[in-house]
DNA sequence: CGTATACTTTTCTAGACAGCATGTC
DNA sequence: CTAGAAAAGTATACG
């Protein structure tokens, strides 16, 4: 509401466009849909995220521009001329700038534009957040802070049966049952509230959801019973049929769902729409639920605070995340308090967990700007954009980040200066004296918003112009970057991938390590990602992938979209170095990773209007070449099914056939006329 | 020799942002 | 912040 009265203002005494950054794509559809109603008042609100729209110039036209932090970084980059004229910027959830992946493009961008839009106003905003005054600080903000809460939140400890709340007051719950998850998530429910369990792995969620399924179906009404039913068969049919959608579709009947990142994007939705209606009961989620949208339940549960960290082992997470899961607790308008309980084993966890996360404040917040990985790109990123033309430019920049507000200029110097050194070795930046200039590589390394290390990696390996190589070279060299996520390898897959290795070493394009080095297993990480590919671009079903790789729905379509995005790099990087021999096959397997689909049907897909449904449909109907595609008569074309008029025209348009008259006014008629069978066509 | 039981070894582990182009049945 | 639970495998006891 502050954020909202604070842009109001702005728009309307004519000082100047607002910026809403957020750190998700779901929080910035959730704030679009909110804002949408300042339309009224005549403020244009657009929504700017990587689903929706390229670097778009028409957001000069909006007052109030709602963006991921990424998304306004990388418009940033682009530099468009409206962002002169923003003079308010919001950012939501800034307690992110402590996190190490994607904290530092929050802290760079609000650096940038603090020094290219010096009146503008700040305004941070976060609801768990310890050294908030340090931040305020280096904004030059001043800080505001409140207690207030929509609904009351009473925080404890459960240890057997009995609640001990940071208040001091206890409550007891009991039932038949001796386990207290089930004693309390019953107990919530038959006072007509929800239950959000948090666990520490997704098979635990899943465990839980199905141990929790028999006692709260026997709570359910028969009208709810009934719906959850048509939920349950509906999940069913949301995709392709796996064994995740089958346990969710199960445990949902019951009113119970589980959910997390290995789900579907659509699963997840239906998931969270029916906790918002009242029809489940109790989510047992991982952390995707702990930030983001903005669902709440009377009672959250924190059944696991303890989580695996590779390279540390089992950690305790931070107050910081807890305090984000407990701040789910209260439903405003249906709960007139929320509770968030931590789940004790012993006594002596009750007590430690009293001391440690109920009592205690969430950590400070620490800049991660000094991770190498990160800093490289906004190096690079403050001369592409002309904000630093000189070392000394450059180090101005650096000394107005939270990093070195934080822990002084002097060590963050080297830093920086290595990586410029790094940046000017591998020519996307050139020094002419005190002069830094951007290379053409660098400038467009910085648009692609791709790690100056992964486009290095895909140069390197292009310029070995190696001709005829099969898509698994190509899809092995982008799993090779920084920028590509990675699949865990389990023991038993090591022996077929060593051997998958050594029988194809001559299709690699980068120097493969020995097997006594330790990044050979992280090359194995990467050979077993770009096999998910291979399968996803070979058409494999779903729910074979899910079996073979052991990752959800929801990850393939993640790894299917990382992958899409660093082969159009490659792509656009061979374009611009003039690698020509490997200009045409990235340019196919863009298609086919965009389409998931096999080589045959790769000119059908190449087509507009045409993706992996219709190609498909063309193919089965005898259609298979472009030239099969001229010489067909429109009429027939749209006898295939998911062939209409317009999609027939657009293809004939396309392929360079004739449309004769006749042909043209009797498909035209048939597009205005109610939509006609296969056979009356 | 088969099986129950105790002890040892192995296996496995959260999430999610970015480019660009296009628009049906 | 540097693990711990569950599953799988193996040894031993017992009838």
């Amino acid at each position: 509401m502050v954020a909202e009265l604070c842009a109001i203002k702005h728009v309307l005494e004519g000082r100047g466009k607002a910026l809403y950054l957020v750190p998700l794509k779901a929080l910035a559809s959730e704030k679009y849909e909110e804002f949408k109603i300042l339309e009224d008042l005549g403020i244009r609100v657009a929504l700017s995220t990587g689903d929706f729209d390229t670097v778009d110039p028409s957001l000069a036209r909006y007052d109030l521009i709602i963006a991921t932090n990424e998304k306004a970084d990388s418009i940033i980059r682009h530099r468009p001329q409206w962002i002169e004229q923003v003079s308010l910027i919001v950012a939501d959830e800034v307690h992110l700038l402590g996190e190490a992946s994607r904290g530092p493009t929050l802290e760079a961008l609000l650096t940038t534009l603090m020094i290219t839009n010096p009146k503008a106003q700040f305004l941070a905003l976060s609801a768990t957040i310890k050294n908030a005054a340090e931040i305020a600080e280096w904004l030059g903000a001043s800080l505001v802070t409140s207690e207030w809460r929509p609904v009351p939140l009473k925080e404890g400890v459960c240890f057997r049966d009995s609640v001990i709340f940071k208040d001091g007051s206890v409550i007891r719950v009991d039932g038949p049952d001796k386990d207290p998850v089930t004693l309390l998530t019953v107990d919530v429910i038959k006072s007509g509230g929800q239950m959000l369990i948090f666990t520490g792995s997704r098979l635990s969620a899943v465990s839980l959801a199905r141990r929790l399924s028999e006692p709260v179906r026997r709570l359910l009404k028969r009208r709810d019973e009934r719906r959850l039913l048509e939920l349950s068969s509906t999940i069913l049919r949301l995709g392709e049929r796996t064994r995740i959608s089958e346990m969710l579709s199960r445990a949902v009947s019951h009113g119970v769902a589980f959910h997390h990142a290995g789900l579907t994007y659509e699963q997840r939705k239906a998931v969270e729409e029916a906790f918002r209606s009242f029809l489940i009961k109790c989510i047992c989620a991982t952390p995707t639920l702990a930030a983001g949208v903005n669902l709440p339940a009377r009672r959250v549960l924190i059944y696991e605070y303890r989580r695996f960290e590779p390279g540390y082992g089992q950690t305790n997470i931070p107050v910081l995340e807890e305090k984000q899961m407990a701040g789910r607790a209260g439903r405003p308008r249906y709960d007139k308090e929320g509770e968030a309980i931590l789940l004790a084993r012993s006594e002596s966890e009750r007590d430690f967990l009293l001391e440690e996360y109920v009592l205690s404040e969430p950590e400070k917040i620490w800049s991660k700007l000094g991770v190498a990985s990160s800093l490289r790109s906004h190096v690079l990123a403050t001369i592409t954009t002309g904000l630093a033309r000189s070392e000394e430019d450059l180090f101005d920049f650096f000394s107005r980040t939270f990093f070195a507000h934080q822990y002084g200029l002097h060590s963050f110097k080297k830093k920086v200066a290595e990586c410029l050194e790094m940046l000017t070795k591998e020519t996307l930046v050139e020094c002419q004296g005190r002069h830094l200039i951007p290379t053409r590589f660098g400038m467009r390394v910085a648009e692609l918003y791709i790690d100056p290390v992964s486009a290095v990696i895909i140069r390197d390996a292009l310029r070995l112009r190696r001709s005829g190589l099969p898509p698994i070279s190509y899809l092995t060299l982008i799993c090779h970057t920084p920028d590509m996520p990675k699949l865990y390898i389990r023991k038993r897959e090591m022996e077929p991938l060593v051997s998958f290795l050594e029988s194809n070493s001559d299709l690699f394009l980068f120097d493969l390590p020995d097997e006594d080095d330790p990044e050979y297993e992280s090359l194995l990480e990467e050979v077993k990602t770009a096999l998910l590919l291979k399968d996803w671009i070979e058409e494999s079903p779903e729910d074979s992938i899910v079996e073979r790789f052991d990752v959800g729905s929801g990850d393939i379509y993640s790894f299917v979209e990382s992958a899409r995005w660093l082969i159009h790099s490659a792509h656009e990087l061979a374009k611009l170095f003039g690698f020509t021999e490997s200009i045409t096959p990235l340019r196919n397997l863009y298609l086919r990773i965009e389409n998931g689909v096999k080589e045959e049907l790769l000119p059908l897909v190449s087509l507009r209007g045409v993706g992996r449904v219709r190609a498909r449909a063309l193919y089965s109907a005898g259609f298979k070449t472009l030239e099969d595609l001229r010489a067909a008569s429109p009429l027939d074309l749209i006898k295939v099914p998911q062939i209409g008029p317009e999609t027939a025209r657009l293809i004939k348009e396309q392929v360079g056939g004739t449309v004769s008259k006749e042909e043209w006014s009797l498909m035209r008629s048939k597009k205005t006329s109610k939509q006609l069978s296969i056979d009356e066509y």
